[in-house]
DNA sequence: TGCAAATATGAATGAGTGTTCATATAATAT
DNA sequence: ATATTATATGAACACTCATTCATATTTGCA
C-alpha cells in the first residue's frame, strides 16, 4: 500500500487541531451566532476575543492561546479594529470538517 | 451561544482518534487494497494484524496497540479466524471523515 | 502623561499519550 | 508435549499539550 507521508502528516495536523473541546467550542462560536444548534451556513461571523471567551465559557488567556493555535493552523484569521481583534473562520474547509463530524456524532447519539 | 458538552466531547474523541499518523495509516490500509492513491469506495476489506503492520511499516506491537484504540473508539471491528484476527472498518462514518480531510489536505497541497 | 480596556505572551505544571521492549496468551501443527 | 505463528498486553519512557497564573503589550481616551 502506498502512503504519502506528507499527506498523512497534514491530515494528522488538521484532525489533531480540531480534536480539542476548547477549540471546537471556539469554532462553533465562530460558526453561528444563534443560541441554538449550529446552522453551518456560510455566514461570515466576526467576534472579538472577549466575546468568544464569554460565550465559550473559558478564560481570556485560554481562548487567546487557542486562537493562536487555530490561526497558526490556518483555521481562523483575524482583523484588527482599534483595541479589539476580530476573529473569523478562515475558509470552508474548517466548516465542512466540523460539520461532517458534528452530523456523525449526532447520528451516533440518536442510535444510543 | 448554546454548546452541548456531550456533543463537543464526542466530536473531540472522534477527531482526536483520527488525528494520529499511525492510526491514519492503518485506516488508509483498511480503506484500500491498491498501492495507489486511496479510492474511498465502499469496499469491505479485511486484513490481519501482521499484514497491516507490514503494509503500514510499523511494528506488530504498535499496530496492535493502535488497533485496540481504534476498536475501542468504534472505528474498526475484528473477526477471528484460527490464529489470525481480521480487522476492517466499522462503518461509513470513519470513511467519510477520513475522505473529507484527505480531499481538503490534497487541495491545500495543490495550492501551495 | 496616565489610566483603563483588550489581547498576547511566557513560565510552570500536570495530565495524557505514542512508542518501544519484553513478555504473555491463544491457536495450530508436528 | 513442544514448537511455531499470530496477536495482545503491561510497564516504562519521553514527549506533547491543555490549562492556569502572572505579566507584558497595544490602543484609545481623559
Amino acid at each position: 500500500m502506498y502512503i504519502n507521508e506528507k499527506v498523512i502528516n497534514k491530515m494528522q495536523d488538521t484532525l489533531k487541531l480540531a480534536g480539542d473541546a476548547t477549540r471546537l467550542k471556539i469554532l462553533f462560536c465562530l460558526l453561528d451566532e444563534s443560541d441554538k444548534a449550529p446552522s453551518f451556513k456560510e455566514k461570515f461571523i466576526e467576534k472579538c476575543v472577549n466575546d468568544i471567551a464569554a460565550q465559550v465559557g473559558c478564560s481570556q488567556s485560554l481562548v487567546s492561546h487557542q486562537l493562536k493555535v487555530l490561526k497558526d493552523g490556518n483555521f481562523v484569521k483575524c482583523k484588527k479594529e482599534g483595541t479589539k481583534i476580530y476573529y473569523s473562520l478562515k475558509d470552508e474547509h474548517v466548516r465542512e470538517i466540523v460539520k461532517i463530524t458534528y452530523e456523525h456524532v449526532l447520528e451516533d447519539i440518536e442510535n444510543e
